[in-house]
DNA sequence: TGAGTAGCTCCTATATAAATGAGCCGAAAC
DNA sequence: GTTTCGGCTCATTTATATAGGAGCTACTCA
């Protein structure tokens, strides 16, 4: 639970009301949730083809960050009950593949200009 | 100072190898840091008018986000000894040019495209 | 009937980031 | 000669993010 009355919040919120790139970045920056898109992208659709893709991620931060994607509509949870064994199977949004794709341009960008000191 | 031995710090380097998307996200995601450049694109090009601009920033926070700028090279602090009182001033670097077009590229996409619940 | 798998949830511990506040150095104005 | 301003630094406190690990439900397979 989010303490609603500090100055961190505070000026969270100050910035992300600014513009809302700063919200974008606030989501992005959250540990994995970019490496989920791109993994779901790449085909892995399911909640177990995803964590033994991204080697090192545990089980709650995955659930969290596909609960994240959900709810931004980057991608899109679908619960196939008529198969048996039901599962869950995740694809990219529209929105979610266009994202990708501007971060495809920031990658690039970060691969050919960026210097990361030592 | 940071713990070498973490998981986390582990799980961090680990995706900055991966791709260095990671490294430039995890840049931005400190906190003032892209409202640093674009003050300073806008012409405030010194520490007090800087934080003036940015109301809400502390001294200690900007001193450190100036220096993780000057370190990436997103920005170039010159020290004008000859000016009496000496003043430094700060001015965006050609990459860093680059780098605010691509971050309005995305602020677009956020401001269009994206939904952020409630 | 008992074990196993998928897809989670919840609680706690650990690590890191942001904010607060004091202070410092050199020059200059009073 | 003491106060003021610019441009910082440092130590500490507070808040938040990540990780670890137990466990739960519905279902299947032996």
């Amino acid at each position: 639970m989010r303490k609603l009355t500090s100055t961190n919040y505070y000026n969270q919120t100050f910035l992300e009301e600014k513009c809302t790139l700063n919200e974008l970045i606030n989501l992005l920056s959250k540990r994995w949730l970019t490496e989920v898109m791109f993994s779901i992208e790449e085909g892995n659709n399911r909640f177990s083809t995803l964590k033994e893709d991204l080697k090192h991620i545990s089980d709650n931060i995955l659930a969290d960050r596909l609960k994240l994607l959900e709810q931004h509509k980057l991608i899109i949870r679908n619960d196939n009950f008529r198969e048996v064994p039901s599962r869950v199977e995740y694809t990219l949004s529209d929105t979610g593949a266009k994202l990708s794709e501007l971060l495809d341009g920031l990658c690039h960008f970060s691969e050919t200009e960026m210097e990361f000191p030592e």
